[in-house]
RNA sequence: GGUUUCCUAGCUCAAUGGUAGAGCAGUUGACUCUUAAUCAAUUGGUUCCGGGUUCGAGUCCCGGGGGAACCA
């Protein structure tokens, strides 16, 4: 007799489950093949607990097992949906000896179950469901990360999101609650009668933005296509189309930094409203933002993560125009007279670094992007921009210099443009073409011919929904807000 | 792209240049109201990869891969 070398696989937990499966299978039972038909989720089962009636409503409820007590012949475990988490007590005399059995030794943490049983309290007061028949629906041949720790580094995080997602609660709520303000957003707007409509994601020509585009190839038509930068210039067309109020929540691609702040792709809301213009979008974006904070948030202030203030949605948003920020940060109430050699020097005088190179607005708009901006925590509406910052918004009547519009601040991020969008298609045209000329943008002809037909006046607003959600969910990065935040291939 | 920093068991983390360890998970056993259940025993390592220095490298050096923070 030649002993068989048993080799020890107890350690290798991917073994050791793949050998349960094979058992199961063996006994003619493939636990992929089986499912269930729950009748709640876990928190509306336990909504159903009547006070002092044991065992009076039956229900069946599906989910991961995330706790396994066992406990001789009765045991305690939990199962995860995606409403939470919801005890089941399994006892050996209520399910015989065979079943049991199988339960405590072919079911593993991260397995998917489906049990029918009666709703109870115990002891200790947690509506736990008493199991009179449980199915397993699904191996997990993996193993779920630690209980206590859950999963903390943020490679894995991002990589593996949906074991992010299984055993950290935090991840798990912040998320889903970027697809509640989603959602909410749609409501909001479809109840003021906006149309969401979906534009081009390949386009000819990346308009509506500065910013560096991905190139790609369509072979059949042997065009070279970008992604969009921006969802603005269809949505304009939509307005000359006759659809007064329209709406998109779409990808933006921009080839450029990955950062805290920044991801390759990233969703924004644009709105547009015909007769409108950017003072309508300020009302319309304050009552957006306090409505998500009221449905969704149940608050009407939220701590700020960064700086610790809190940040009050309610009363009256701050309205303060650009110029006064500028000569408020400079102490130079002539710092817009001053030359490009002054202005280069005031800069540096502030501790920043100026590029001689740089045109004298982008002199200024440093100040304002690295002094000013990340100190406005309370909502702040910046109006009367420099024109050169945006070509697609109306001058301001009485000042030549600046436009109708107002960035929203909130948290130290820009959270919201608005424009009153320009419709004179001589006015756009001429700004295209200085602008073109500077950056070697390509001009949009099609769409100056769209305004040629007509645009209404119309106020248009964007939001960064991914940075909007950094802000009403205290999270750190971009990469907290997005489910697949984009990282290098893994190996 | 630059600077700094991190990568050790399935997960969370230890380890003066000197025998790679712990908790959880796993395995075996006990336990019929547990809450990070408890108790007893126990398995588990290409220390990210490739070189180098050294009697000796998880640790020091060089190159590469990946992550993070700050800067651009």
């Amino acid at each position: 007799m030649s002993e068989t070398p048993s080799t020890d696989i107890s350690h290798d937990q991917h073994a050791v489950r793949r050998g349960k499966l094979a058992e199961m299978r063996a006994t003619g039972f493939d636990p992929f093949r089986a499912n269930v038909s729950p009748t709640h989720f876990s928190q509306d089962a336990k909504a159903l607990y009547v006070e002092g009636q044991d065992n009076a409503v039956t229900v069946t409820v599906a989910g991961r097992l995330v706790t396994f007590r066992v406990q001789g012949g009765s045991s305690f475990v939990k199962i995860q949906d995606q409403q939470g988490v919801i005890q089941l007590y399994f006892r050996k005399d209520v399910l015989g000896e065979e079943r049991y059995q199988f339960f405590k030794k072919g079911l593993d943490l991260g397995d998917i179950i489906g049990v029918t049983g009666t709703l109870f309290l115990t002891k200790t007061g947690e509506i736990t469901v008493r199991v009179d028949a449980f199915t397993l629906v699904s191996k997990a041949l993996r193993p779920l990360p630690e209980k206590w720790n859950g999963l903390t580094d943020s490679e894995q995080i991002y990589r593996q999101r949906y074991l992010d997602l299984i055993v950290n609660t935090e991840s798990r709520n912040r998320l889903m609650t970027r697809s509640k303000i989603v959602s909410h957003i749609r409501r909001f707007l479809e109840d003021r009668q906006f149309l969401e409509v979906e534009t081009p994601v390949l386009q000819a020509i990346a308009g509506g933005a500065a910013a560096r585009p991905f190139q790609t190839h369509h072979n059949t038509l042997g065009v070279d296509f970008v992604l969009r930068i921006s969802l603005e210039l269809y949505l304009k067309r939509m307005l000359v189309g006759g659809y007064d109020r329209v709406f998109e929540i779409g990808r933006n691609f921009r080839n450029e930094g990955v950062s805290r702040r920044h991801n390759p792709e990233f969703t924004m809301l644009e709105v547009y409203q015909a007769y409108s213009d950017y003072r309508g979008m300020m009302t319309l974006v304050q009552d957006l933002l306090r409505s998500i904070c009221q449905n969704i948030l149940g608050v009407s202030e939220i701590k700020h993560a960064a700086s610790g203030e809190v940040i009050n949605f309610g009363g009256e948003w701050r309205e303060v125009r650009y110029k006064d920020l500028i000569i408020e940060k400079t102490g130079d109430a002539g710092w817009f007279s001053r030359s490009k050699e002054e202005k280069v020097a005031g800069v540096q005088k502030l501790g920043l670094y100026a590029d001689p190179k740089w045109e004298e607005f982008e002199l200024t708009n440093e100040i304002f992007g690295k002094l000013i901006e990340p100190k406005l925590i309370q909502p702040t509406f910046v109006t009367h921009l420099p024109k050169e910052l945006c070509p697609l918004a109306k001058i301001t009547p009485d000042d030549p210099g600046t436009i109708d519009v107002f960035e929203l601040i909130i948290g130290g991020m820009e959270i919201a443009p608005a424009y009153s969008e320009q419709n004179d298609p001589d006015v756009q045209r001429a700004m295209f073409e200085a602008q073109a000329g500077e950056e070697q943008q390509k001009v949009d002809q099609d769409f100056l011919l769209a305004l040629e037909h007509g645009m209404p006046p119309a106020g248009g607003m964007g939001i960064g929904i991914d940075r909007l959600c950094i802000l009403l969910t205290g999270a750190e990065s971009i990469r907290d807000v997005i489910l697949y935040p984009q990282l290098r291939p893994g190996s």
